[in-house]
DNA sequence: AATCTAATTTTGTCCAATACAAATAATTAA
DNA sequence: TTAATTATTTGTATTGGACAAAATTAGATT
């Protein structure tokens, strides 16, 4: 079949746009037709071939267009001029000293020091402080640097993998409550973020809820099986600033008509953040914080 | 825009079901004209509107075709048949007794008790022993039983979080040493399988290498301006047997020719299970015992 | 000015019909 | 048997057109 090599001397086909970029093949081809760009090479049978720069300035573009610029107004600017877009609207204000620290090891490639100053800020801040402030705080810098193109994405992706490591291994040595209420944990096909899934997951094992976590993509259907078969109480989605806020409405709003009355249905996360019409009998957390005391009046109505 | 409610009183539009059963719009509407199946409902303007029995026996073709059957022989069985062929081929031979006690926690849904003999086993069997032997054998077992639809997908992504969970622990509780070799670890985007990785990690970390985890999915460009960040002598990339052998020995090959030659390549993984044609300069590792060898020789030679 | 409403433009998704190469199966030759 | 050809199946890509939801602008009314 057309497994067309994905690659093919710095070539990269449709699919693979697609994939690396998040637009969708009919996307890239009406922009094509629409304003132009991106225009690609074609292979012997018409078949585009994009470059790398074309993959680059695509990027620049949906960051852009997720922050509310329009595409028709952005898409022949070239790169400098996008990445000049970009870095005005990111926030100039310094992290904390405690935060830029630790970024600054990162950014230094010092692994082992990276690692030893987040050990050490858990050990000493305890795990609800610290997933509140220090990886929050981290969070929400890398995004924006990496919005910037201020750091590479080798370096992000070490980030997250730590991050993962040191929440993981909170949970894990938490001690298993079977207490109420069971929480089931995931996010919808498209929202791949775990970082954020894995805060909320400590917070709540913190808070001694038993926690189901499912991981990142669990199609609904699949999360309606999972709710009778773990006597769930309580369902969280948690969508991050990546995703839409429409998509995420949407999903909660199919996912609460799937599921028993008596089950509820938060949604979490930064595609949420300015949500105004909130689908019924949903509940929307604009904080960790905010999840805490839901759980507190989760466990008041339920005693 | 066309953000077609994804639902509409139990029907689903063409891009719901794309992202709930993997199959690309191209391929349903493929499908539907060669096969006639799936023929869904349309809207007041022509848009196809799948019926959830239809999604379901969408899930049941794509299991059976992962597992070898064609397409145009299955499609237009129906849904009772299409169970009864994946029963079929489910693999009769039982895993050994260790194993199978940890599987039927799962299945039972019991979490605390799954949780507490992972825990167990990695207590009483050592990080590597765990990793090559329990692991190694649910993960073999469970991507049987996925196969087969005797597993839920939610039971699967609680199986993975689990074990994310134990072996992202064990790393973090190993001793960072900042002994040679620095191994980079990741894998290819299209590649999301994490827990090999993991596996590799562990392993890795056990025997004092230092690593440069990236996660998965890093686009080769990056692999290549990280090896002289972080000063890496072997990249080890991950292949899960759902890519193909093609794709992973492409893979490899590009990566080789990009990076220095005194950097090591070593990939490992299902996927290359019965390579024949090894890229020049590239090991194949095929065992988890095989890369501590290479390990060993790698020491070794640099000594 | 500020707020609401209606017309207009922009934009993302979907459709039909077709084409083609990679993967698989069937056939033939050694 | 194994290896090499040929035929069939199958997934992905193509063009050009259509349309509704979202966003913007223009117009009317407080």
């Amino acid at each position: 079949m057309n497994t067309n090599l994905e690659k093919q001397g710095g070539l990269y086909n449709i699919a693979a746009v697609e994939r690396d970029t998040g637009l969708s093949k009919d996307l890239l081809r009406v922009w094509e037709r629409r304003y132009g760009f991106p225009k690609p090479e074609r292979d012997q049978n018409e078949g585009r071939l994009y470059t790398l720069p074309q993959m680059e300035k695509l990027r620049l573009l949906r960051l852009l267009i997720n922050n509310g610029h329009r595409p028709g107004k952005i898409v022949n600017r070239d790169s400098a001029e996008l990445s000049r877009l970009i870095s005005a609207q990111a926030t100039e204000r310094a992290p904390p000293a405690e935060i830029a620290a630790i970024l600054d090891l990162l950014l230094r490639h010092d692994i082992d020091g990276f690692r030893n100053s987040l050990l050490q800020a858990l050990m000493k801040q305890g795990l609800l402080r610290f997933v509140t402030e220090i990886v929050a705080g981290l969070n929400q810098w890398i995004g924006e640097a990496w919005l910037a193109g201020k750091i590479a994405i080798f370096d992000e992706h070490l980030y997250s993998e730590h991050v993962q490591n040191m929440l993981r291994n909170a949970i894990v040595t938490q001690p298993g409550s079977g207490k109420k209420p069971c929480v089931l944990l995931t996010s919808l096909p498209g929202e791949k973020h775990r970082i954020g899934l894995l805060m909320v997951e400590a917070v709540l094992a913190a808070e001694g809820a038993s926690c189901v976590a499912l991981g990142t993509e669990t199609p609904i259907i699949d999360i309606k099986n999972a709710v009778p078969a773990y006597n769930v109480d309580v369902v969280v989605l948690s969508f991050s600033s990546a995703m839409t806020q429409a998509a995420a409405l949407a999903g909660l709003e199919e996912l609460r008509d799937l599921l028993p009355e008596d089950t509820k249905v938060w949604g979490s996360g930064g595609a949420l953040r300015r949500a105004r019409k909130i689908p019924h009998g949903v509940l929307l957390l604009h904080s960790l914080e905010e999840m805490r005391y839901a759980l507190e009046r989760w466990r008041v109505e339920h005693a």
